[in-house]
DNA sequence: GCTCAAGGAGACAACTCTGTCTCCCTTTGA
DNA sequence: TCAAAGGGAGACAGAGTTGTCTCCTTGAGC
């Protein structure tokens, strides 16, 4: 039997959800959008999520692990020493930002189209940009950067500025500037 | 007799929808709460603005242009060498970050609020982003940076990535790391 | 075979939003 | 003096939103 978190119709919702919300906007989706492209009944819906904002928050949340694994991983996976893994993370990201239904970094999206700051939705965002630094910073750590941790929030910058560069511009080659920022940034350590 | 484009009832429209489109954002923010707060008649108000897309253009423009008069300002009101001033616009920045007010770059805010790109107000942004790009170039020419243009789109990376995280995490101190980046680019050009 | 949860279909309530319209008053320039 | 424009107050249309409710069907486990 389909339990209540693995049903195929809560999938369903989930998947269309995520697409929609992050090509429209969660703002400019309504829920009888998500119910039509689904081809699910509206109590169908609301009997797995409570609200809108329920399924923001978990789409987002499934969002984010799925991010920061295939993030990881791409990097991981190119090899080679800590300090080329490391500029490596902005080759992995032009090609995320040069995919063709690339629509800007989701994670910032979701935090300025509600403005509220109390959306749980924001903490989503906050909690990836942790993770992302925690990240880089092992592999600072690696790299024998001098302050890991100041470092690492550097790179905070740097990925902030080229998804926005990306988004705004649409403008994918911000992640080149990154990448040569970083390593003048991994010279001078 | 105020004309069209002077009238004391135009005018409190637009600091009326400024603040409040800033505050809570111009999706969050109704027709009604404008004229309400401004003691302005519905009527009047469509008399100025054809529709609430025109009112947002015409307040995003406004504020686009007392943005960059201001930061110039304070830039150059810093004085000292083109390199001093240079480093000094993050201390601008932070300032700015910290005022008891501040809910993110509203140019930021306003992008990724109307989800939808060819929005006008859009192009407010990517038009100040080019004005910033070019106030920064020629300081970086007169301090001697090695390629200045190269240097100009690294600085957007770095606005960006610190008016983000001043933003999202709601710190500030994303200009400190920004600066110091800064001071290593150019030491390093 | 029966029960009960999951699901489909869709009406409906209770808002909110933008933009139009009418009616009337006030100010000002010719 | 008078016409025209600016403005105030607010009803209203029309479309949109989220979330609730009823009624019906299907299917799986006991």
């Amino acid at each position: 039997m389909a339990t209540s978190e693995t049903s195929a119709a809560r999938q369903q919702i989930l998947e269309i959800a995520s697409q929609l919300f992050y090509q429209k906007g969660t703002q400019n989706v309504g829920i009888n959008e998500v119910i039509a492209q689904s081809g699910v009944a509206k109590r169908t819906l609301y009997r797995h999520f409570p609200s809108k904002d329920d399924l923001i928050l978990e789409v987002m949340q499934h969002r984010a692990n799925q991010w920061i694994a295939w993030f990881e991983e791409a990097v991981n996976s190119k090899g080679g020493t800590a300090k080329e893994r490391l500029l490596a993370t902005f080759d992995v990201l032009q090609k995320w930002y040069s995919e063709p239904h690339f629509r800007g970094c989701p994670f910032i999206n979701v935090v300025l189209e509600i403005a509220d700051a109390s959306h749980p939705a924001h903490q989503v965002s906050v909690q990836l940009r942790e993770k992302i630094r925690e990240y880089i910073m092992q592999l600072a750590a690696e790299a024998g950067v001098g302050d890991p941790i100041a470092f690492s929030q550097q790179y905070l910058l740097l990925i902030g500025g080229a998804s926005l560069m990306a988004t705004i511009e649409g403008n994918p080659t911000g992640a080149q500037f990154a990448k040569h920022t970083l390593e003048i940034l991994i010279a001078a350590s």
